[in-house]
This record gives structure tokens, sequence and C-alpha cells, in this order.
DNA sequence: ATGCCAGTTGTAAACGTTCACATTTGTCAA
DNA sequence: TTGACAAATGTGAACGTTTACAACTGGCAT
């Protein structure tokens, strides 16, 4: 059917190991024989066959990605960055978006355990630090965008408690003194870390820590709107509210303008991410940028180097990525 | 390093062949062979590598989408919707998203040829008929949201032309009299024949066409703003637009609301594709749905059933999926 | 002449499967 | 006892590569 490496052998009269070193650019082959292997290609159409080329060398070039399912605008600015940088080394990027139950999760797995890819990039997992820990001993393995306390896995994230209290002294320094908080429960790593920042920024302001200004929920669009309504109903609201992803803002926003407030000017909502739809929004929402070009190139760049390396001189520590302040239409100054 | 099947034959006291029957679920073996082989898997944790049977198999499972660079949220949906039936198929899918140029799309088509892949959904393209005719010849190929004229190759969309007819036409009936257009030019062809259905509809409706109310430009986020600009300082703008995508749309009301002018009351703008956005902006906008899981299911599954058949027992319609009017805040109806 | 080296090429064995075919075993009828 | 047949199993050749190793060339010093 397909034309092979032999085919090109017959034609260029030459044996398939030269061929085959012609095609990987090995030394010590004859200019003679490049030109006419080259020929030989060309006159053919021959495309090597990465199923046998991979069989024989142990590894495929690809990667997999395992997004959680959740919000995927996201997640597809890191993966882009990956791809960017994988597509230089000559990898391809599989992605897959599991469900939050994890089975889906599980399912793609296996591909690391077929072979069907050298190495997972995790942008969130619902395996435990000790699962993980097991399985990065036999595989290449790297988390990004949320970590997993107590797993010595290739990880790299920005620094959510420290990003959230920048996020919330800067809304102090707009003179807001209520601020509320909407995210998700402990549960996430990274909601509760931005949940230890905005508390350090608060409590450092020497400002009130009230229990009822803080409503934990999950990721879910909806419980952005949720939350909302749960702070703005007190008989003492906020003037301003952090959320722990842009997402939950956005949802924030909506709910408040059900309700009659203007957002932007009654009430500031800031969010986290930064994902395309802030500036889309009406108002503009204030964010947290990650910098998901960053995170994914460097995660896939690290990775990567630690193809090949035994166990031991694998890259595994924590990679931490600057974040930055967003200002835009949905926060403003309290005016007294 | 890793376990083969010839080592769960050793374990299973059993030859090769016989493992793998027992793996493809083959007639003809003992219960006590299935046992034995079952056994000595869960014992070795043993799992077949996938290039060795791919290539004997000269199959790979799995199959790519390309998706051009311009709007992930969209295709991302597709792509879910392709996801969750090929999975169910036991194909898993690579996604890759070409620029514009179609430099990366070459580049990404030679999986086909490789044999890295099984087969191709493009959902855009930047080849020409001639060339899709061709391919489709020697591999399996499909096109999704966007058709090539003249392409014979396995395509399924909406009926883009009927679907802007039905949207002007909905404007129409809520008292529109002056509407808008603001979309890609011509060389694109979902964009040509939208708005063909947009004329259709404001001729059969005896409106006055007018090229100044036609904005032609690109599917850039960017000119959904400038097009509303154009538009809205003509001498005697109209009072409500079509707009030939979400982004498109989005873009323009963030155009409006720049100039003052209130989407949703004095001015009705409407999108098309019905992305996740459209229900969380302010306004939340009216548009078009594309059935964007029906898209991904259809074109995956009669991909799917082309595969292995020779060429002229392959599918290579067009199929139409039905798209429907969603009514939001962003279109309200003409008060007099 | 002989040996040795470097440069180039070919041969054949892997890689981990599947599958056509051959072989073994057991059962039952003649 | 033999033969025939079915069921279960094994053997070995593919699939398309890469690569260790062997083999063949000249050229050049001995």
């Amino acid at each position: 059917m397909s034309v092979t490496i032999k085919d090109v052998a017959k034609e260029a009269d030459l044996s398939v190991a030269t061929v085959s070193r012609v095609l990987n650019h090995s030394a010590n082959v004859s200019e003679e024989a490049v030109g006419k292997v080259n020929i030989a290609i060309a006159k053919l159409g021959y495309s090597p066959n990465f199923l046998g080329r991979n069989l024989r060398k142990r590894e495929t070039n690809v990667i997999l990605v395992i997004m959680p399912s959740s919000e995927h605008t996201f997640y597809m600015k890191i993966v882009a960055g990956i791809q960017k940088y994988a597509q230089q080394q000559g990898y391809d990027i599989i992605c897959a978006s599991s469900n939050s139950t994890g089975e889906i999760e599980v399912r793609q797995m296996n591909m690391l355990f077929n072979r069907t890819v050298d190495g997972v990039i995790l942008l969130g997992t619902s395996y435990q630090a000790e699962t993980l820990n097991k399985l990065s001993q036999h595989y290449d393995i790297a988390l990004c965008c949320e970590g997993v306390e107590g797993a010595n896995v290739l990880t790299v994230v920005v620094d959510d408690e420290l990003a959230a209290y920048d996020a919330v002294k800067a809304l102090i320094g707009l003179g807001h003194k209520k601020i509320g908080f909407i995210g998700a429960n402990d549960t996430a790593a990274s909601s509760r870390r931005r949940r230890k920042g905005y508390l350090r920024a608060i409590a450092e302001a020497g400002l009130e820590i009230r229990a009822d200004y803080m409503s934990l929920g999950t990721f879910e669009y909806e419980h952005g709107a949720a939350g909302l309504e749960e702070l703005m109903t007190l008989a003492d609201p906020p003037t301003a509210i952090f959320c722990v992803s842009d997402l939950l803002a956005i949802s924030a926003i909506h709910k408040a303008d059900e309700m009659g407030i203007t957002v932007g000017k009654e009430l500031s909502v800031m969010g986290f991410d930064n994902i395309t739809m802030c500036e889309m929004m009406l108002p503009t929402v204030s964010t947290v940028e990650q910098p998901c070009s960053v995170l994914g190139e460097t995660v896939v760049k690290k990775l990567i180097s630690n193809f090949g390396k035994p166990g031991e001189e694998k890259e595994n520590g924590i990679f931490i990525v600057p974040h930055k302040i967003i200002m835009r239409d949905s926060v403003r100054p309290l005016d007294k």
C-alpha cells in the first residue's frame, strides 16, 4: 500500500540501512548516497512510518496533556504554550479532558503505560500525592497550574498565596476595607492557598477577618452567582470581592447586575487567571494574570529534558512563574 | 524495561499467540487459558504496547483534528463532541491548531502520510478543493463547520445560508427595518453563505438592500468593533446588526458601549455560533446555535465508518445538522 | 606484498504485536 | 484400532523502522 523504506532503497539502489542513515542525518554517508536517496524519496513521495520508527526507538514523541473538564478557555491557553514549544522540539500533543470524578483520567493514563505517549502533563488531577509519587518513579509526569501538596513531581505553578495577597492588597490600596472572598472549598489546593493569601492581606492591613465574608463552594460557574448573593444580602455587605477564578467573578458580576448592583461603581470585583473573556466583558474584569504561555512552555521544556534520564537525575521540584495584577473596569477606588 | 506479552506468556506458561488471543477476545481459547492469562497480566501489571499492535494492524486508532487558530472556544466545543464519540469507539484524538497561513496545517497533515493517525478532521482549512479531492483518494479526511465549495469530501455543517436567513428574519419579525451586517469577506465560504442568507431575508421582506450597511472584513475580534463604528456613524444607522460570529458580535457590543450606545435597548446585535461566552456577557447575546456536540459526533462517526472501506464505498457527501435561533438580551423589538 | 585504518555500505537482529498456518490433543464413529 | 474432525495451542513470519556488527573498498605506511 504505502511506500516504505524498502521501496526507497530499491529505487535508489542502496540498502535500507543507508536510506535510514540519510533519513536520520547520520555521519558517514556519502554525498552521492544522500543525493540518490533524496531523489528516490521525492519520486516516490515517501514519508517514514512513525509506528515502525517509534517501536524501534522505544519512544513516541507524543506528550499527553490532561485537563479538568470544568473550564476550557483557560487551559487552552496553556496548551497553546505547551504546543508551541513542543512542536519546535518535534513533539506532538494529545489533549484530553478528564471529568471531575477522575475515571477518564485513569483511562487516559493508560496511554503512559502503553507507551503510546512519552510523558504526561496534568493541568489539575484527582490523584493523591502518594499515587503520583509512585507513578513518577516509572514514568515522566508533570503538574501544571495546580500542584499537589506532598507530591515529589515536576510542578510548574504561580505562587497562589502571594498572587492572592497581592490582589487583595491592591483592593485595600484603593481604600476598600470590607472585602469579600468567593472560592472553592479547601480541598482544592489552589483555592486554599489563595484564601490564605487573602487572609494574610486582610490581617496585615489590620482589617477585620469575617467568616461571613467568605463564600466557599466549588469552581463551577454557578457558585459565583450564589456566592455573590450570599455576600451582598448581608446586613453590612462588602464593597469589593476577590474571586479565585475569572469564571466565578463573571458569574458574580452577572448576579450583581441582576440584583441591580453596578459592578465597577458600587461594587468592585476581582478575578483570577486572566482568561480572554476578561477583556470582552462589560465591564472588563480586573484579575491576576497567570502567564499561560510561560507556564506551558516551562513545564513542557522541563518534562522533555527529563525524558530518558535515570530517576535520580530527573528534575522534580516546584517551579514558580511570576503572576501580574491587571486592573480593569470591574474595580474602582472606594469613594467615601 | 516494560513488561511485554512475552513475559505474560512465560508467567502463564502459554505461548504469546494464546495470550494475544485472550487479549483480543478471540474465539477458541479455553476458559483455563483465559484465567491463567488474566492472573499473569494482573500480577505483572501488563498493558499492551500500542506501537507493536498498531504497526502490525496497520492502524493507530488516532484521529487528528486541526482547528484554525483564530477562535478556540467554539472549536473546543466541537472537539469535545468528537472526543466523546471517538472515545467510546476506542479512538483517541490529537488536536492541533494551524495558523492562518496554512503552513502548520501542511506540517500536521504529514501525520496522515506517516500513518501516525488514521484520519483527519479539518475544522476549517486553507486547502483548495482540488487538493482535498486528491488527498481524499488516499486518506480519510473530513471537513466540519466550514465546507469547501467543490470539494468531494465528507462534510458536516449547518446550513449557513438558511441559518443566517432565519436569524435576520427573526430581527425583521421584531420590527427592525434597518439591519446591518458584520462579517468576513467572501473568501470565507461560511461568511459568504451567511451574507447570502442575510440578503435573501432582506429582499424577501421588501426592505432596501444597502451596501453601506454591510461591513466586510475578517473573522478577527477587532473587526467587530471596526464594523460597528463604521455602521453606527452613518447618517442613518441601522437599528439591528447581524454578525457572522459571536466574537464579532461581542466586539461590536463593546464598541457600542464605548460609543455610548446601549445594546439591547437602542441597538440590537445578533451573533452566530452560541459560544459559552454568549450567556456570560452583559447583556447576554442572541445568536444562532450551531449544535457543536452533534457536529462533532456526526463527523467523527461518519469518518470512522469510512475507515478501511475502498474509495468508492466511502461516504463523501455534505451532511447538514440543524441550527437554532436563540434570543437573549442583546436583541429587543424595535419600539416605534 | 602485507597490514592497518578510515570511510562507506550491507546484513540481520531487534522493537512488541497479530495472524495464517501447523501442530497437538481429545472425542467419537466406524 | 483406526481415522476423521473439532478445539486449543504453538510456530514463525510479518508490520517498518533503527542499529550493532560485519564486510568491502582504497590509500598508505611498513
